[in-house]
DNA sequence: AATACGTGGCC
DNA sequence: TGGCCAAGTAT
């Protein structure tokens, strides 16, 4: 069918095929100059170490993840080391970065690695985002840093940078929004090594200058350039971004439960479980959840332990 | 679309 | 001191 009306392009679009010529090279030239030097960005580190660190980067600090990445790629090099151990195992290293279902989906995704591409961590984006644990982000994350291929990586710091530069807003929406990928592809550099390179920049930029809180302007390659500061950096309006409440949740209660596990060396009966956790109900509940996301092997005989298959 | 999912550092 | 925040994914 043929559109008989075609959609007005949106103005913010259209400035920003021009912005974008304009942004790439200084975020690019400040990049090669101030980038950290992180372990899964040397050439030695692979699209395994580039994908365990994405696993371990989403919703966590470098600082935290740093540690754990180095002992987990010194225990499992390869793919196929992780798939060959226990899920368990990769649970109990995952240690306290939090959210440990993703220990589970990396080793799951090591398993689906070495049974369907010969244990090489996938080129293809859709084979990436097949993978458990690998969603829009981390798919092209994957193929753009360790593939150098051109792909939108739009993560909270790339969220925030386009936010503030284009759009001229404090923060960018709670949910991304089909308006922020059309501005990622329009902003995408058409040359595939450039487009790789202005990925990781400006996601750098916002990790380490256009940050969420005391932003540092003065060290920012686009300042000049910025939406959101030339209009005098107005606070965020809509509405409040939602906090994460956890004192109290059952994941407080299944963090308490996993660490036990984590620790034990056999399995654990009931009752030393019982003793994290108060009250019955919400204990009860939280290790049934831990169980049916596969985090807990129930044994016979009220016992514990990390899951073993 | 809204919600569940860990943990710890910071101001 | 406690809410905010940190390279999201799955349902």
């Amino acid at each position: 069918m043929t559109a008989p009306t075609k959609p007005t392009i949106p103005a913010q679009a259209d400035a920003a095929e021009t912005v974008g010529d304009d942004l790439h090279a200084p975020v690019i030239d400040w990049f090669e100059e101030h980038a950290r030097d992180l372990p899964w960005r040397r050439p030695d580190a692979g699209p395994w170490g580039v994908m365990v660190s994405e696993f371990m980067l989403q919703q966590t600090p470098v600082s935290r993840v740093l540690p754990v990445y180095e002992q987990w790629m010194a225990r499992w090099p390869r793919p196929a080391d992780l798939a060959e151990d226990t899920p368990g195992e990769a649970v109990r290293a995952w240690g306290r970065l939090g959210y440990p279902r993703r220990a589970l989906r990396l080793h799951g995704a090591a398993v689906a690695i070495t049974e369907r591409h010969d244990g090489d961590v996938p080129t293809e984006h859709a084979q990436l985002l097949a993978l458990p644990g690998i969603g829009e982000y981390t798919a092209a994350a994957v193929a753009s840093f360790a593939y150098g291929q051109r792909h939108t990586v739009l993560d909270t710091n790339v969220r925030r940078v386009f936010a503030r530069a284009v759009t001229g807003v404090q923060y960018p929406p709670n949910a991304t929004t089909a308006a922020e990928r059309k501005l990622a592809r329009t902003l995408l550099p058409d040359d595939e090594r450039t487009a790789a390179l202005w990925a990781a920049a400006s996601m750098e930029l916002g990790a380490l200058v256009c940050t969420a809180k005391n932003e540092t302007c003065v060290r920012c390659p686009i300042a000049a350039l910025c939406t959101w500061r030339l209009a005098g950096k107005p606070a965020h309006d809509g509405p409040p971004r939602r906090g994460q409440t956890y004192a109290g949740t059952d994941r407080q209660v299944r963090g308490r439960l996993l660490a036990v596990l984590r620790e034990a060396v056999t399995p654990v009966p009931q009752s030393v479980l019982d003793r994290v956790w108060e009250e019955p109900v919400q204990r009860a509940r939280a290790l049934d959840g831990l169980v049916a996301d596969g985090l807990v092997e129930p044994l016979v005989g009220g016992l514990y332990r990390l899951p073993h298959g």
